[in-house]
Parts: structure tokens; C-alpha cells; sequence
DNA sequence: TTTTAGCACTCTATGATTACGAGTGCTAAA
DNA sequence: TTTAGCACTCGTAATCATAGAGTGCTAAAA
């Protein structure tokens, strides 16, 4: 089971059983507390079998293997960038949410199914108040839209709106400036042929069918076309977020310092955002597969100060979208991502039922929770 | 011109015209400045006539009037809020952009002018780095949306979507559950009924037509109706921001304290948003017209340590949206204003170009400036 | 060979003390 | 009414001393 991404695990030296516990440890405490963790603190709160000074020479084993650092000589030992790799990769373990705390999610999922318009806002704000971070979540996309229903609408003289409804109810619209000046009726005319013509078909085909077209119409089948082509590549632009204050609450970001500053900046450059997103999620894991990014990874300076808890939810092939939560690199991620892969199922379902419904037994049967 | 709302003129006691220069000047130096400033410094600065004996008399003159606070005894003096609000209401004069930098932004639109989707988030990137803030730009709604054509879409048994176009090219989407099973067929020639029925008609008349209507059609005229209504009041929930992590980097905002919290909190919540664009508004004030919140004028506690700067752009009783930006309370609210108020009109001369097309004389003459 | 007790050492955090300087308020004279 | 002069206040920065937390090392114990 690979969830690391970007980290060979070959690279990551074995550990002795004492050593990983102990890491595992050390995690869980400066999670916890914030500050480094000191050796006589492990061992009376864990009631360890050995002596603080041999936790010591542990720690200074670990040290040197790279998965702890001290803030200054006569500090205790805090996990490195390093350290919570392995520990993600390898001794951590997920901590599923509350029974009740799945529930009362799924419960609210299940009373917001008819707002297709909802959707998203809440698994924004659940997720950002399950983790503790700011939440991501990018509207899903078709990989291979499926065109519905054109509509064209007179604007101004030439200028006309396109309104592009894509099988699954997606909708884009663009303005465009015909040659010459048309008619609401022509307009509407043109676009129930179009119509006539290309429901259920997808990009390729469409391009395959614009000779038999007149020009008119062939103009429009071209912006069709790169409209949807547009969907193909990139996540959607559409991006919910929640919980970036209280983000900032936590004690690494307090600092009005450079750190806070970057990540409210990738939260807000959308550019940014995309980049992640779409650079993390292009090799595509499958569904349930959970990404790590830890301090950036070395490829993104922004992101040097936090951590990235990422999935993609939907329907594979179909339509996807992205979902996630950014938190400090000191991150409960087992919690984390338990919360991130459970909502990515529930609005998972959500849309699978949405595109091609009741074909599949549901993961959740909302109907039968309550 | 009364530009200040909340706030009644009447309240402010007159100033001598010594008053009046010394209030103006302390806070264009406290605006630069950032702190407090000194007798001293603003004689020497503004090579005033007086001594800074004299100007230490006034300035306590004014501090019991309560313009002004000195942070401690031996500190200069800066402008209180309702030093703020005095100096907006009388003292400040508008500094409109450099024209420059106003042709800049009018290329941008310019060149944007065929991607409506664009419009909204161009407008928010000029307005947050022309005022140094954070923007705020919400959709225009229309006041008495006018039904443009309906689409229905089969999703999944009795679950359907629903797509409402309006008059401008406005689009909401809601799903629905029938009573019974449909076929897409059924459901497109139910659509197109409504729509040759409805098509150019308001909320109000639809209603008065439902009686004609076979059950199906009539419940979905019945939510296109609660559709329509539900855009008439509040302004669109579709918000564009811009800036955020400028506005972090003010003075007042690194202290990583309860201000920049609530800020963010504020920018973030959208109820709250929403509350402060639609309270402000809706007493409405002419187009052009800049309205000028201080500190949450008392009324909003997450505003306590910002100043908002909010204008409507679009056409009055017909599609209008609110645009502003969020600022520290030492802001130049006189260039503040001038980039609002700029951007509004571009924004609104566009808006206005796409819903009733031709048949005023554009503000700004786009084609011919470049 | 591994573990551990003991101790010296290092570094930070805290508080007290001091000195400095910026800016005012007041008084008395212009 | 204005202003020069001066005492006074208060915050900031620097310096210093101290306490305490935690380690590293050494030598003894297991």
C-alpha cells in the first residue's frame, strides 16, 4: 500500500521495533503539545520499560538517521519533515472517525441530497471542522464530458452567450461575437439542430461531425468543443474552502510570519491550488487512496510550513473532483485522513448516484441510517 | 452628499478651520505612518505656521472632542474611529487613480470582455491591488429576475435536475424529486412547455398562471418561482475575493491576534458576508454612490478592526451586485474609494451592456481607447 | 554488550534594573 | 492667543543574573 507519493520507500532505513515506537511516540506527543519532546517525558506518560537515558540514545540514533532534529542543544527532540514520512508511510495508524460523528455526517449529507448546490459547501465545512485544518474541495469534472444541451442567447448585436449543460448537469458558459448579426429565433434554431445532433456525444466525435456543418454552426461546434476539452485536463476552478481561521489559530501560524502568509496566499491563488491538485492527483490513485504531502515536498515553497491531506473523490474515467485538507506539518494525520477518505466516499457516492444511478450498491445506504 | 451611513452629520460637532487642517493631516501622517503622530513632526513635515505648542493645544482640543487617542501619555496622537468617520464624512478629499493606471485597468476588462466568467474575478484581482486590501466582488442578482428557459434533466428514478436561465444569462440549478417516474422525453416536452409559456415573464406572473398548468408542470413552476423570489433578496451567494494575504501582511494584522482572526472569519463565513453587503445596501444609495463602514460602526464585531468600502455596481431594479473592499481602519479611504467606485462603474457598464444592450452611451468608451 | 544512574554542561526563558528618548502638559512670558 | 522652556511620563531596548529544563557523557551495573 503505497500512500506516500514523490518518496521512494526504499529510501527510508529500517528501524529497530524500539525505534519505531519510539518515533511513534515522539509523533504523538509534539502532536500533542506542540514543542519538542523531551526523554523523561516519554517515559513516565507511556510508562516505558527503559530509562529516559536510553530513550536518549535512541533519540540520538534517530537524530542522525534524519527523523528528528532539537530546536537547540538542551531542547527535547521534535520529528522532522523526515520523521513524519516515515511515520505516515510506516507506523502510523488510521484512526477512523467516531461511530456517532460518522452518522451525524452522513446525516447531514443524506438531508442535503436534493440541494445539488450544497453539496460541496458542506463537505467543505464538515471536513474543516472534522480535521481541525482548512478544507479544499474542487467541483467534480468529467474526464470525457458527454455534451447535453446548448443553449445560445442574443446579448447584443453579435454578441451571444453560450450556455453548455454537460451530461451529469455540469454547465459552463462563455460569451462569443458572431460574424455577423442574428436573430433570438435563428439562434434558437441553430442551437436545437446542434443539439439534435450531439446529445450524448463526446469531444472527438463532435470534431469528427463539424464538416457536415454550416458555418454558423460550425463556429459554435468549435467553442463546444474547447469548452469541453477545457474540462478534460485541469480540476475545476470551481474550489470550496473552509476553516483557514482557524487554520491560523494554530500555534506555527500565530506568528504573522512568513508561514502563515504562504499558506493563506496557496489557499488564495487559485493557480496555485490548481498546480497542487492537479500535479498530485494526475498519477492517478485508486478510489480510497489517500495522498500525503508534507511540507511541500521540497516543490512547493508556499507549502513549506504545512502539510496536505489529499484525495480525489467521484467517479473514476467519469467525473472527478478533488478533496483535502492543509493543516500544520504537527497534524493528527491519522485522524486527518480517516475524515478525508470518509467524505471523499460520501460525496463519492453522491455524484455516482447522480451519474449513473442505482446501478451500484450504494456505500452508504443513507435511507437505511435513519 | 451624505457617503457615510449609520452615522448622522448632525452628531459631529464643527471644528475650527485649524481643527479641520491639523485632524486632516494627522491622519494622512498616521495613515502613512502607521503610529502615532507628534506635535512635532507635523509642523516640521507640513511647514505649518504654528508651533507644536499650538498644535499640542489643539490636538487636546480634539482628543475631548473625541477624535483623536493618544495610546499612552507620552505618545503622539492618532484619530480615533469617529476621527475616521469625521474625516470621510468632511475632510477627505477623492484622489482618483492616475490615469494610467485607470486605462490599464480598463485594457484588462477590455480584453476580458467576451469571458463573462472572468469578469467577476478580474474585477476582484484589480480592486485588491489597486487598494492594497482585500476585495470582495458578489454576482449580480437581478432584482425581478425574468424567466429566460428552463431545462430538466433525468438523473436517477424521480431525481431531476433542474436548470433556470434568466434573463441576462443568470443560471441556478436545483434538483428535484417527482412523485413519479418520468422519461427524459416526457420531461423535455414538459420543459418546452413552460418554456413557450413563460418565456420573458416574472415571478409574479408565473404565479398568477399556475392554475392553467397540469400537476408536473405546476410544481415545477412552483420552485422556479421560489427560485426567482430567492434571488430578489440577498445579494448572490456567489463571492469573489482577492488579497487576503496582502491585507495580512497591515500593521495591525501580524499580531496573528483576534483581529486578523475575525477578519479572516469575516471573509470567510459567507452568512456573515452576506449580512454585512445586504444590510448595508439595502437602504439603496444611488449608483456611485461609496458607502464607508469604520470599525463595524458598532454593529459588527468581527469588523472591529477593519474598514469595509462598499459600492452596488450594475443596473439599478434590474441586476446589481456589491463590490468592495476590507481594509484596515488606517486606510487611504480616499484612494479606496476612487478604485471602488472605479471598478464599479466598469464592472457596472458591463453588466449593463450585456442586459440591455446599445441603447445608452458607455461611461467608458472601451473600443475607442485603445 | 546493553542499560542506567549521576552529573556537568548548554541554552532558553524570565524578571529586574537601568538608561534612553520621544512626546506631552503645564507654566510663564511674549 | 501664541510660544518657549522644562519637568514629567511612559515605553523601548539593553544588560545582567537566575532558574530550570534537557541533554551528553562517563562510569558503573546488569
Amino acid at each position: 500500500m503505497d500512500n506516500q507519493q514523490g518518496t521512494k520507500m526504499t529510501d527510508m532505513p529500517e528501524l529497530t521495533e524500539r525505534q519505531s515506537l519510539l518515533l511513534k511516540l515522539i509523533v504523538r506527543e509534539h502532536v500533542e503539545s506542540t514543542g519538542p519532546v523531551a526523554s523523561r517525558t516519554l517515559v513516565e506518560k507511556y510508562n516505558l520499560k527503559f530509562s529516559p537515558a536510553t530513550v536518549r540514545n535512541e533519540m540520538a540514533a534517530l537524530e542522525s538517521l534524519g527523523y528528528l532534529t532539537q530546536p537547540h542543544t538542551s531542547a527535547g527532540r521534535m520529528p522532522t519533515e523526515a520523521g513524519f514520512r516515515y511515520f505516515v508511510a510506516r507506523l502510523m495508524e488510521e484512526q477512523s472517525l467516531p461511530l456517532a460523528e460518522q452518522r451525524r455526517i452522513a446525516h447531514q449529507f443524506y438531508q442535503a441530497r436534493d440541494r445539488i448546490e450544497s453539496w460541496l459547501p458542506l463537505a467543505s465545512s464538515v471536513l474543516a471542522q472534522t480535521s481541525g485544518g482548512a478544507s479544499v474541495v474542487t467541483a467534480p469534472r468529467t474526464m470525457q464530458p458527454v455534451y447535453k444541451h446548448l443553449e445560445l442567447i442574443l446579448t447584443h448585436g453579435r454578441a451571444i452567450l453560450l450556455i453548455l449543460v454537460l451530461q451529469g448537469g455540469m454547465v459552463e458558459q462563455q460569451m462569443l461575437a458572431l460574424s455577423e448579426p442574428m436573430t433570438q429565433t435563428a439562434l434558437r434554431e441553430a442551437a436545437d439542430r446542434l443539439n439534435q445532433i450531439f446529445a450524448g456525444l463526446r469531444a472527438a466525435d463532435i470534431e469528427s461531425r463539424i464538416g457536415e456543418l454550416p458555418s454558423l454552426e460550425a463556429d459554435v461546434a468549435r467553442l463546444v468543443i474547447s469548452i469541453m476539452r477545457k474540462s478534460e485536463g485541469m480540476p475545476s476552478d470551481e474550489i470550496y474552502q473552509h476553516g483557514l481561521s482557524e487554520l491560523l489559530q494554530e500555534p506555527e501560524f500565530v506568528e504573522g510570519d512568513v508561514a502563515s502568509t504562504s499558506v493563506v496566499r496557496v489557499l488564495e491563488e487559485r493557480s496555485l491550488l490548481q498546480a497542487v491538485l492537479s500535479e498530485t492527483l494526475t498519477p492517478a490513485v485508486g478510489v480510497g487512496n489517500v495522498c500525503v504531502l508534507i511540507g511541500g515536498e521540497g516543490r512547493w515553497d508556499e507549502l513549506r510550513a504545512c502539510s496536505i491531506v489529499l484525495t480525489r473523490y467521484g467517479v473514476m474515467d467519469y467525473a472527478t473532483g478533488a478533496l483535502g485538507v492543509v493543516g500544520p506539518i504537527r497534524m493528527p494525520y491519522g485522524r486527518t485522513i480517516s475524515a478525508v477518505r470518509f467524505v471523499a466516499n460520501i460525496l463519492g457516492e453522491m455524484v455516482y448516484e447522480m451519474y449513473e444511478p442505482g446501478t451500484r450498491e450504494p456505500l452508504l445506504d443513507f435511507e437505511g441510517q435513519f
